[in-house]
DNA sequence: ACCGTGACCTAGG
DNA sequence: TCCTAGGCCACGG
């Protein structure tokens, strides 16, 4: 495959779009599947646009399922509530039990190598 | 076109 | 185990 840059913002959401409810991933996993293990820093800013998209952008944490971009939801706790809305315990904007809440994309959608 | 910023990650001490 | 430093690439000013 080539370009993947026009495709990386569409790449990113459509994983984000097959987070199953109650579930969460990290950028890094999001990157690492798309190959860009690197530029995890990219799928967070793509996120930033994902507000014109049907994105669950809330359950996009970031390696230690610290919920790191609950600043750029409305209000203060809204990135926490829909996360506990499915069935997700969040405390200091942690995730709780974090490695079985966890979705890798890799392993659910299979490992590009 | 250059520079700074950012919802991150990995490696080394 | 915690802390620091470097790398990544796209976007706005």
């Amino acid at each position: 495959m080539a370009k993947r840059t026009q495709h990386f913002y569409d790449d990113v959401y459509a994983v984000a779009q097959q987070i199953p409810y109650g579930r969460v991933t990290s950028y890094g996993a999001i990157a690492r599947y798309l190959g860009l293990a690197r530029s995890a820093r990219m799928v967070g800013y793509a996120m930033t646009n994902s507000h014109s998209k049907e994105v669950p952008a809330h359950r996009v944490v970031n390696r230690k399922g610290l919920l790191t971009g609950k600043h750029h939801f409305e209000g203060t706790n809204l990135m926490q509530q829909l996360l506990e809305n499915e069935g997700i315990t969040v405390i200091a904007n942690q995730i709780q039990d974090f490695g079985t809440v966890f979705w890798d994309p890799s392993e659910a959608l299979g490992v590009r190598d």
